[in-house]
RNA sequence: GCCGGUAUAGCUCAACGGUAGAGCAACGGUUUUGUAAACCGUAGGUUGUAGGUUCGAUUCCUAUUACCGGCUCCA
């Protein structure tokens, strides 16, 4: 007699059962669209034995762990696929990721696109047999012997790295046998709605070191709507791409051949960039920060004495002049802020020093790497370095973070993602230093009560840091803040503060940069805003549009208005149709459309359209000169008034 | 840097190996417009670059540069 508890209902059988049976026992309908369960919280397949009184809770496929069930099940679909249709591809690994998986192989000759087809109908064929997933349970030395003797040298990689004594699980679909934790669907039939997207080389181990092997992306779903949900949301997110909303707005653009990764702003994009600094600088003053300048060109042994000549040479725009002088255009603003505190003597009643720079760096960054303004060569920072004493680093880190989050909150962002990336194996620094300051930023997030996820490793060479994470419209991750502890750059540049005691002591640095770089910032935020930026901050806030040449004179009288009012709102008295002019400006993606015709010139008044709606509002002008600036002041998003 | 894809007019895209086309934008006219594209006309190209195959290459091949999606990297 064996106990089972189901949702709190207690079930009693006399024999062992496995999942299937015991779903058409319950005879439920919330768990008929179960692909597997948990046993006492373990993850099983529905066709395991139930021989113990437990707790069973049953997975549905629209969950998000039955959806990764789906996902993985899906990528051993995938490699059986293969597997039939090129034998000599060698198995790697294949996971779950976010709406999809992907499976990487060894291959002699890459995958193209063009030949998902053939894969995806071989897949489809398995769909239809309905083959079983079903697993065995092998030694290490056994499961050795025979991922070796099938020529599977990865999987033999693999378990080589499993721990003695671990049992070790090897499902196998159709005739493919794979090293798998598991679980998996019952069968194929529950994997029908997927589709292979993309073919892309990845490292084995992620580590570039290693050989490339050829990973297949494919996305997964339980039902065919959700499916082709994705495939719209994809659609949708493409018409966020920052780089089509650059070029449709005319922000900013790029000359490939003259300076790749390079923006070139247009007056539109420059207003912005300059807005953002703006707003920076307005909070950081009020936050106790100095503003500094320093040279973009510098002479090499600065880099040299930091030690990112050597970690970061070939990354650096550098050169000779015909003096032998060796340059370096600045790749970090730390030298240079780090002069300036070095100018003079410090005490520790100076302390803390808060030193900002709006920085403009270069970085030589890999081809493959850039990515319109999410990842260019040329950026500007808002950088800052703060000084100060030992005993003022959990107080700074913790007014720091505050003041980071405040910032995104201004542009509306509230989805930060927090990483605390700790010591890397190459790095500098006494291990103590590296405990102190790992747990003052762990202790600092602790206080603010904000969670936050660590990444062991991830740390720069000289200390740890907390990143700040925001995504772009195709949910990719960009870190945009950042706050390090920095252990090193003190010590090499012999900065000193006097103590109380009368003696020299080493001041800690913490570099901070918010909004991280002001391009990749933009970037993100257009994504996010669509290019709808709060009037605050968009460089054209309307547009008047007449409707015959009779009411120019009116038209010019508005504009003017406007213009003593610091509005940025131009007159278009093109020879065109009104529908013409407010579709332009419309996919211009110009806020309020000031619509004036013989009405509004003999009533005084205006009429409004307001991006993203129909509706036509007829107001005074000075009511909307009200409203406007009241929005303005605020700094609110949306148009609404 | 690595893997895959892409590169044609200012923009978005066509063109079986056989004289490179369209829409929009630009320019010149006509039109004076009431809420997402008025009408007519003109001009615009060494098909990213350099080689090769071919009687003939935008099309096939090689190299190269750049961009896009991944991988690695991101001080």
């Amino acid at each position: 007699m064996i106990k089972i508890n189901v949702n709190n209902n207690i079930k009693e059988y006399d024999d062992s059962i496995n999942g299937f049976q015991l779903i058409k026992l319950l005879n439920d309908e919330s768990v008929k669209n179960s692909v597997a369960m948990k046993i006492n919280g373990k993850l099983s397949n529905l066709a395991d034995k139930i021989e113990d009184n437990c707790d069973i809770e049953f997975i549905d496929k629209n969950s998000q762990e039955g959806l990764e069930i789906i996902r993985h099940s899906t990528a051993h679909l995938m490699s059986v696929a293969i597997k039939a249709l090129y034998p000599d591809v060698k198995l790697a690994i294949g996971p779950a990721i976010e709406n999809g998986f992907y499976y990487d192989f060894d291959k002699d000759t890459p995958f193209s696109e063009g030949e998902f087809e053939k894969i995806e109908n071989k897949m489809k064929e398995l769909v239809k047999e309905d083959a079983k997933f079903s697993y065995e349970e092998m030694s290490k030395e056994d499961a050795i012997k025979y991922f070796k003797n099938i020529g599977e040298d990865y999987k033999v990689e693999l378990i080589n790295e499993i721990p003695d004594g671990e049992k070790i699980t090897v499902y196998q679909l159709g005739n493919v046998k794979d090293l798998c934790r598991g679980p998996h669907v019952p069968s194929t039939r529950y994997l029908k709605h997927f589709k292979l997207t993309k073919v892309a080389g990845a490292y084995w181990k992620g580590d570039s070191n290693n050989k490339m092997l050829q990973r297949i992306y494919g996305t997964a779903w339980a039902n065919k709507e959700d499916l082709e949900k994705y495939f719209t949301l994809l659609q949708e997110a493409e018409k966020r791409d920052h780089k089509k909303i650059m070029k449709a707005m005319d922000l900013a653009h790029f000359e490939p051949e003259y300076a790749p990764g390079a923006p070139f702003y247009h007056p539109k994009g420059l207003f912005i960039f300059n807005s953002l600094i703006s707003h920076m600088r307005k909070k950081q003053e009020d936050a106790g920060y100095i503003e500094v300048s320093t040279p973009r060109i510098m002479n090499r042994c600065l880099w040299e004495t930091s030690g990112h000549w050597e970690k970061y040479g070939e990354h650096n725009y550098s050169g000779k002049m015909e003096d032998d002088t060796q340059f370096c255009v600045k790749p970090m603003n730390c030298p240079g802020g780090i002069l300036i505190y070095n100018h003079g003597m410090k005490s520790y009643k100076d302390l803390p020093i808060k030193m900002a720079e709006f920085g403009r760096v270069n970085r030589y960054e890999a081809s493959g790497a850039l990515n319109g303004f999410l990842r260019v060569r040329e950026f500007t920072q808002d950088d800052a370095h703060i000084f100060c004493t030992p005993e003022q680093v959990e107080q700074q880190i913790i007014e720091t973070t505050k003041f980071c989050l405040s910032i995104y909150e201004d542009f509306g962002f509230k989805d930060v993602i927090i990483k605390l990336s700790t010591r890397p194996e190459k790095r500098i620094g006494d291990e103590k230093i590296w405990d102190i300051s790992e747990k003052a930023l762990g202790d600092a997030l602790h206080k603010l009560n904000l969670d936050f996820i660590i990444f062991p490793g991830e740390g720069a060479f000289y200390g740890p840091k907390l990143e700040f994470v925001l995504k772009d419209a195709l949910g990719r991750d960009w870190q945009v803040g950042t706050i390090q502890l920095d252990m090193n750059l003190p010590k090499r540049f012999n900065m000193s503060y006097i103590g109380q005691d009368g003696e020299k002591h080493e001041p800690v640095m913490i570099h901070r940069a918010l909004l991280g770089s002001i391009e990749r910032f933009m970037g993100i935020l257009i994504e996010d805003t669509e290019g709808k930026f709060p009037l605050w901050l968009n460089p054209l806030q309307g547009i008047i549009l007449n409707i015959n040449e009779n009411v120019l004179d009116y038209c010019e009288e508005l504009h003017k208005k406007f213009k003593e009012n610091n509005f940025r709102i131009n007159l278009d008295s093109s020879n065109e149709t009104l529908n013409y002019k407010i579709r332009q400006h419309s996919l211009e993606k110009v806020p309020f459309l000031i619509i004036v015709g013989d009405k509004e010139k003999e009533n005084n008044t205006i009429t409004l359209r307001t991006l993203g709606s129909e509706k036509q509002i007829s107001m005074k002008l000075d009511d909307f000169i009200e409203k406007l600036n009241k929005k303005v002041k605020e700094k609110s998003n949306g148009f609404d008034l």
